[in-house]
DNA sequence: TTATAAGCGAGACGGTACGTCAGGTCTTCCG
DNA sequence: CGGAAGACCTGACGTACCGTCTCGCTTATAA
């Protein structure tokens, strides 16, 4: 609905505003003071915080890759190594890891959002990761990307333990244990 | 600072109102009214209304249990099964549930929260689930403890799936081929 | 700032709650819940309640008349009288003398407001009774204003004697003496 | 009903506290704290702020003179001119001043307080004046008494004008004017 | 060229909640 | 056992945002 200069602009706005500092004080009127906008504006196009939040996220993921592509060199334990590096590399991202981590705290009392953030980020991201397993033989591919990628996110959102190099490997390794393919 | 009495009262309002719906929506005005209290005696001895869904979760937990206690039957495969359920029944508890997903989403951006809850709830927790695979013949036992409970808070806060029955067995068996004790 | 509607509202609501009682007792709350008005409304055009007690005195003396009209019938004694008169009548009125009592009040700790005071009501008023003493020829006209207001406002404020009938042209006449014209 | 060592620490500490800025920041707490007493102690001897400042003012009064006592020296217009400077000068203190601007300032609005302030402090002293005025020959002593004073209070509570040198002076002969007695 | 509207900023508005302060009352506990 | 210490309920403070709404000022089309 809004143009899509507008939203380019509130994207800045956001993602300045979640750069500096506590993005769970991020506001509306926050929002439309720093994008020079009204907040008739934001409402137009959506509808709270986290939709706006989400909505940044989701244009940066896309400005990187228009769709989720995963490595695939025909090494599996090698290519999940990557591929956990990676998250592990996203998640620690000054920007974007905060940004995430207030989609998820709102997606808790929020379903709608909570359903746009499976069905446009989370969902195709799980997908590709079990058709990658899949296709390296692994049986129960949903639930192995599961058991891959819910550790991650433990120690992330309970923010239990700092990710400490060498824990990557390891974790390939107990995953491929698990799946049957070693 | 607060009496036991007025403790009692403020924790016995929070699980009332948490039963009752939307527990994002839950103030600090909500709790005094409901609780008969003034805001200055909920402010005098909780600085959030994350800390006192935390508290009122911790005493929950205390009343059960002083302690965490586990499983034990000598068979660890049995010992995790029963584990896993338990925590999927607490998980899908109409207070605790609710209780414990309000507390995760301000633990995002609340410090203090965040290490409190990591300290007297997250931390004994997952300790016991390592010693208990210690004493199987676990090896990384910390981390396999991870990769135990990862996956199942990764379906619950993310809101990807529902517990669906046969999930924990199939569960059970991977993370004992993951720790190689099969 | 605030629109006329709004401005004429809140005065209508300052001026039924001074004429039932406590003046001392108006707050801002209870202004915004008789108004039907929300804090921020008041808060964006008046600093206290003194400030909006203060403006509905002013609108109010100014919808009587544009301006301080005072008598000029050529009998300075005459006039006198009737100045007092009025003066009288309106301290004793129930609307506009608690209204009134209630700003002096605050004055008294308030130099923003006291400041305001002087330079809208009590200036031009004391600026009018000097003026028509000298054109009535009496030569220290400031003072001499002063000197037949002050003992008003001293019974009054000070809530030492009510205003007895007879008293008003007793005290013309030692003003005339006083001012030597007699 | 307090114990004299109890008043006193009170007084002393309602001084200081008048002494250091915003009288009508004075609060119940404030004194209770400074004085190092319980609040309680402060409700079985008083009824408000205003009470205490009240009694300070006046324990104040009779520590200078047990009792009113005005010059006498034969010349009227000398013991007048004597008097309102004495009148000026404590209205001009830095800690009885602003004392007796908030006791006015509550008068207005607490009907037991300005009771007290009339039988205790003003009508003593304007009997003293009109007594005085009555043996230097003055027939409507009690009005003239008024007349005399009620300027020097217009321009002290209504803040209009500093006490410029020389006003005294014209003030006494005008009085004396209005009085008839030159 | 002039109206006529559509789009948008600005921000007033009624609300809810915030976190704090003080008023009075009542309880606890120490000297 | 009397008084300090302070917990407690109450009510108001002044502020921040919410989401809705009206107002005027562009800017772009239709008369």
């Amino acid at each position: 609905m809004a143009r899509q200069r507008t939203r380019d602009t509130v994207h800045r706005a956001v993602l300045s505003l979640a750069g500096e500092g506590r993005v769970g004080a991020i506001t509306m009127e926050g929002i439309a003071a720093r994008a020079g906008v009204s907040k008739q504006t934001l409402y137009r196009s959506w509808a709270s915080t986290g939709a706006i939040l989400f909505d940044a996220l989701l244009a940066r993921s896309l400005d990187d890759d228009g769709s989720v592509v995963l490595p695939d060199s025909g090494d599996l334990a090698h290519d999940l190594e990557e591929l956990a590096t990676g998250m592990v590399a996203e998640l620690s991202d000054p920007t974007h890891g905060p940004l995430l981590r207030a989609v998820t705290a709102e997606m808790q009392s929020d379903d709608a959002l909570a359903e746009e953030f499976r069905r446009l980020l989370l969902g195709p991201q799980m997908k590709a990761v079990s058709d990658r397993l899949r296709r390296g033989g692994v049986a129960e591919a949903d639930d192995v990307a599961e058991l891959f990628v819910g550790p991650v996110l433990h120690r992330w959102l309970l923010r239990s333990r700092p990710f400490d190099t060498g824990w990557v490997s390891a974790h390939v390794a107990r995953t491929m244990r698990a799946a049957g393919v070693v």
